[in-house]
DNA sequence: CCTCTAGATTTTGGATCCAATCGGTGTCAG
DNA sequence: CTGACACCGATTGGATCCAAAATCTAGAGG
C-alpha cells in the first residue's frame, strides 16, 4: 500500500490528500510515535512525491490534531503529559455526549443494526489491536447523525491527539478492563435504540470518565 | 496596517505568519464575512508575496478553525447554520468552565488586577465595535493560566468561528445586554479573585447559556 | 425563450530551484 | 581542560513556472 506511485512518477501531483492519508494512517496507526519528527522530503521521497505535497499534508494534519508545526524547526507528533491527557478526557466527558444528543434523533434502524453488529465484533474480537479501531468505530457510528463540523472535528482532534496513549492503555490493560467496557457500549446501545438522550449522555460520560480514572492509575502509559 | 511589507518586497519571503496575521485580523475584524471566498493570487499580490505561502496561511487559519478548504474549489470564510451557532455555545459553555477551573489556580494578584482593570475599561466603553474585543480580552485572561494546549486551541476555535455572529449580535442587542454581560463579569471576577472554581464553573457556564439562549432570540443575526 | 453543452478563462495544485535558518562540530582562546 | 565562537551540513520556507480542475460564458439546438 505504501508505493502509492511506483510507475507514475510523472504527469501531475501525488495529491496533498494522498499524503495526508498516509501520514495519517501511519500515526494512528502507531508507526509514528508522539515526539517523532516528520521529515518533509523523506516521506516526499518514499512516496514518489516533490516536498510541497507533504507540506500541505502536515498543515492539513495540524488541524486534525495529529502534528505540530514550529517555524523552521519543523513537524513533530505531538507529545502530552499525563497531565494533558487528563484534561483531554475531561474535554470528551463534556463533548462527546453533546454529539451524541445531536446524533441521537437522526439514527434510524440502519444504524442501530450496524451499531449492533460493532459491539458484537468487539466482543467476539480477540486482537487487542483490533479493538482500537473497532471502539473507535463504534462510538463515532455513535456520532454519526451529528451533522455539526465544529462539535465533529474537537471530537475528532480530541480521539486523534489520545490515540497513541489509547494503545498503550489497551496494550497494558489487557482484557480485564475489556468486560467493563463492554457492559458500558451495551448501555450506551441500548439508550441509543431507545432514542434516550439523557440516558446515553449519562451512560457515555460515565464511560469516558471511568476510563479516565483507570487512565490515571497507569502512569507507565507514558514511559 | 494594510502594507505590512511596504519597504521590504525583497531578501526573501513575506511570511506565512505575517500572512496568517493578516488575514486572520481581517477575518476577526469582520472585514472577510462568512461565506467569502479567498483567492489565493489577490492577497498575495496586495501582501507582495507569492501564492505559497497563502497556501500556507490558509491552512493554518483552518486549523483555527477560521477558514474552510474544499480541493480545487478553494478557502471561505465558513458560514454557520442558527443551529450550529447554537451548538458551537453548548460547547463553550461545557469547556470553558473546564478551562476556568485549570487555569484559576495559575492565576496571580499581577492577573487579578489586569482582569479589573480591564473589565473596568468594559465597563467605561462606549464602542460597540470596541466591545466585542475587550470581552474577548477578559474571558481569555481568564483563562490565560490554562496551559493545556488541546483545550485552548478548541476555546480559540470557537471563539473564532462565531466572531460575526457575536459582532452582529452586539450591534443588535445594543446597550441594554451590557449591564447583564457586566453583572456576570463581575461574579466571574469575583470567583477568580477568591480562586473559587466552583463558583467560577457556575458563573461562567450560566454566562455562556444566557447569552445563547438570548441570541437564539435573534434570528436576524444571520442575515 | 430556455437549456444543455463545449470552449475559454480563472483559480487551485504540484514540481523544481533558490534563500534563510537551525543544529552540530571543530577549533581557538582563556 | 573547558567554554565560546565560527563554520558547515541539513532542513525548512519562499518564488517561479507548469498542469489540472472548476467556473464562467457563449453558442447551438430544442
Amino acid at each position: 500500500m505504501s508505493e502509492t506511485s511506483g510507475t507514475t512518477a510523472n504527469s501531475t501531483g501525488i495529491g496533498s490528500t494522498r499524503v495526508a492519508a498516509y501520514l495519517r494512517e501511519a500515526i494512528l496507526g502507531g508507526e509514528l510515535k508522539p515526539g517523532d519528527r516528520i521529515r518533509q522530503e523523506e516521506v516526499a521521497e518514499r512516496l514518489g512525491a516533490s516536498r510541497l505535497p507533504v507540506r500541505e499534508a502536515l498543515r492539513m494534519l495540524e488541524a486534525e490534531g495529529l502534528t505540530e508545526h514550529e517555524a523552521h524547526k519543523g513537524a513533530r507528533v505531538p507529545r502530552l503529559s499525563p497531565h494533558e491527557v487528563d484534561v483531554v478526557y475531561r474535554m470528551r466527558e463534556r463533548l462527546e455526549p453533546l454529539a451524541l444528543a445531536e446524533s441521537l434523533p437522526q439514527l434510524g434502524p440502519d444504524e442501530h443494526a450496524q451499531l449492533a453488529e460493532v459491539q458484537q465484533r468487539i466482543e467476539d474480537n480477540e486482537d487487542l489491536e483490533k479493538f482500537l479501531d473497532l471502539d473507535r468505530e463504534f462510538h463515532m457510528l455513535t456520532y454519526s447523525g451529528c451533522q455539526i463540523d465544529p462539535l465533529m472535528s474537537n471530537v475528532t482532534r480530541l480521539w486523534n491527539s489520545t490515540q497513541h496513549y489509547r494503545r498503550a492503555f489497551v496494550a497494558l490493560g489487557g482484557r480485564s478492563r475489556m468486560w467493563v467496557v463492554n457492559s458500558e457500549h451495551r448501555l450506551i446501545l441500548d439508550a441509543v435504540v431507545r432514542r434516550d438522550a439523557d440516558d446515553g449522555e449519562r451512560f457515555l460520560g460515565g464511560h469516558i470518565r471511568r476510563t479516565r480514572i483507570e487512565l490515571s492509575h497507569h502512569p507507565e502509559v507514558f514511559g
